[in-house]
Order: C-alpha cells, then structure tokens, then sequence
DNA sequence: TGACAATATATTGTTAACAATTTACAAAAG
DNA sequence: CTTTTGTAAATTGTTAACAATATATTGTCA
C-alpha cells in the first residue's frame, strides 16, 4: 500500500546521484561520463549504469553519441531563459493545482527538509548547493502531482537551463533571501489558498 | 558527414517497431510486455530490450512499475492536453518570433512539401500519415529557428501526446480540413505579418 | 617534420547466466 | 467456504564475459 517506492531499482539511484553531482556543477559542463568508471564509483555493473545515462539523455543532462557514449549536455544560452519562465509557470502552476487539494503533513516534511536544506547551503555561501536545492523543491512540487508526463516535460525543460540557476543566484548580495522566498509558497499551502499559491509561484519564477 | 544515424542500435529499433504496433493497435492498450516474450519475438537478448521499454516509458506508451513490468498505457487523461495547448503555444510562438524575419524561398519550399504529402495523406483518409505530417509540420517550425534546445524541449512535449493528434484527428468528418488549417500560417508568413501568424497559430493549437 | 596506414588500447553494444522479487496455485487452518 | 500460508513457476533485476566500434599510439614513407 505503499504510494512512493521504497526500495529503487539501482538504475534510479545512480540517475539520482549523478543529477545532483551536476546540477550542483560537481561534474561540469562538457565532462565526458564512462560507463565502465562509474560502474567502479558506484560498485555497480553496467548494466544500471547505462540505465541511468538513458534516463538522463531523455531528460537533456546528458548528450549521448552511438558507441562514443556520454557528455554532460551544454546548459542553453541566455536567450532561452525568457522562454522558459511561462514554460515554467505553466507547469508548475498546473502541478500545484492538481495535488492543492489533496495536502498531507507528509508533503509539508518533505518540503521542509528540503528548504532546510537550502537554508543550510545559503548560510554556507555554497551556491552549488543552493541550486542543487532550489531546482529539487521545485522538482518535489511537479513530482508531487504524480503525474509522470509533467514531470517528463518539466525535467525536459528544467535541465537545459541550470546554469540559469546558478547564475541567477549570484546576483544575490544576501543568499539567505534565495530561501526565504520559497517559504511564502508553502505559507500559501498551508492556508490554502489556491489562487493565492498560484500568484505567489508565479512572481517567484519571473 | 550523415546527419541522421544510418546504422542504429538494436535497442531504437525494437521502440520503433514496438512504436508501430501499439499505434496502430496489433497490441492492444493495458496488454502487458514480458521482457523474455519480446526477446524471442526480436531474436534479441534482454538487453536491448530493456532499452527500448524504458524509451517506451520515458514517451509516455508503457507503463512500468518496478519488478512488475511493463503494459501499453491507457490513453493519457485529457487533462493532459489542458496543459500541452499553452506550452505548445508558447513555444512554437517563440520559435516563429526567432526566424520570422529571415525567410526564404526554400523555407516555402520545405514547408509546401510536407502539406502536400499532408493533403495526400489527408485525401487517403489514412489518419496515422496525416498525424505524422501533422507533427512533422509543427516540427519543422521548430527546426528552422536553428535553436536544438528549443527542438528539444518541443520534441519532449510532443513524443508524450503523439496518441493525442491522432485522436484529434479521427473526430474530423472531412479530414482535408486538417490539410486546410495549415494552409493560412504560410499565407500570414507570406504576408510577412507576425502579429497575424502569432495569433493564426495560437488559433490553430488550440 | 608531417601525413598516412597499421596496430593496440579503450569504450560501448550485446549476450547469457545468475539473483531477487513477484505471481499463481494448492494445501491447511479457521 | 473463506482466509492464510507455503511452495513452485514466472518474471524482472543485476552481473560479468564477449563482440563490435571508436580512439590513441606507433611506425613508415614522402
């Protein structure tokens, strides 16, 4: 009766790992990805590992080339950034409004171990960290809708610009705000209001 | 110098054939796909297989649950096509504002070619060509602001709701009026009126 | 030296065996 | 009769060896 999967098959493990190794800029941009190299790091076979590297070339992390294997994809120029914030909007607003009314304490703790998390990473000045955390609660927020076609889509469309993050958040004099601005979209859900919730994620990703 | 693979990999063979069969309807939605099953069928080990049911999955076709398998997905909510409408719209847009102004004859030419295979198509009464033109059509909308990441992300959206222009299309009576539909975002090109193909387009999306 | 060909190495593609998990079925208990 | 429990079969998950391809290295010739 369990609703999220406890035990994951290996293959989603390693896509986990290796999403946040480059999210966060551990593994850079152009970084050629080996199977057999991560099959040792990871003390797994192959066969789990080319899972992995499949999943992340569908969603865009990756670039894969026939029998020449595997890069970290290129984040997309800095025109695109204006065509992904109502790609976003859109998304993310149709997300919330799909799970608004179906709220646990459950999802409020995932939330805040997630913004925890982020407000660690803001008080260390880690901006890595940081964009690691703000595209996973975003992320929590689309796969909170168990809808897998939005979550494809959105995946699709956030990975090819995570460089924007990062840069985003160099801007700020204060990273403590970065987190801060996420609490007043879990304020809204707790108050439930919806088009309040919807309002406040819209100004949030412009 | 090939731009498109000419030697592919077992793997994105078997999603195409696969691909074709549940289209089409040999296997039928909610049918189940045992990896062993398929694996005789192909003359193939599991391997490839595997690759190509987690394609599958990733479009959207099956449904896999882990150590269970994998099953032809039921037809997507409808739900579904509410978000694909403002996401297309805001893309193919997008994609028409980048190149709108550095039309040439052989643009016309690439674009009066997939129509009339689209109007043959429609005239045959033959509802999977005329998807397939259909998306080819838009596609090549895409393709000529030169933007791959924009491509991409259009292509992810698109390879979720293949099933759905097909749909779409068999509730016409008269399925040259698909052909007709397109015929005025070219006329508003030639007419060199941007604010008028923008809006023909997100009249036609819709 | 620099271009080219031959060879060796590294890397991905595929396969088949083995392990873990789920499903189907039958026997036993209530 | 229904439920439970245990066992066997079917199915997916993982691994490691082998095959095919691409990359790097070396040697040869101009």
């Amino acid at each position: 009766m369990n609703d999220l999967q406890l035990v994951r098959g290996l293959g989603e493990q390693i896509v986990e790992r290796l999403r946040e190794d480059i999210f966060s800029g551990r593994i850079a941009e152009g970084e050629r990805l080996r199977e057999t190299e991560l099959a040792r790091r990871f003390s797994v076979s192959r066969g789990p590992i080319r899972e992995a590297i499949q999943q992340l070339t569908w969603e865009g992390v990756l670039e894969t080339d026939r029998n020449r294997g595997a890069m970290v994809a290129t984040s997309a120029p800095d025109e695109i950034t204006e065509l992904i914030i109502p790609l976003r909007c859109t998304i993310e607003k149709y997300a919330v409004r799909l799970f608004f009314d179906q709220l646990t304490a459950e999802d409020f703790q995932v939330w805040e171990n997630i913004l925890l998390k982020m407000k660690q990473a803001c008080e260390a000045r880690d901006f890595a960290l940081i964009s690691e955390h703000d595209i996973a609660f975003h992320r929590s927020l689309v796969t909170r809708s168990h809808s897998p076609d939005l979550l494809a889509i959105w995946s699709a469309i956030v990975s090819r610009v995570r460089r924007h993050f990062r840069e985003a958040h160099l801007n700020y004099k204060n990273p403590l705000q970065i987190y801060e601005e996420h609490l007043p979209i879990i304020e809204a859900f707790k108050n439930q209001s919806l088009t309040e919730a919807l309002q406040i994620i819209e100004n949030h990703i412009e």
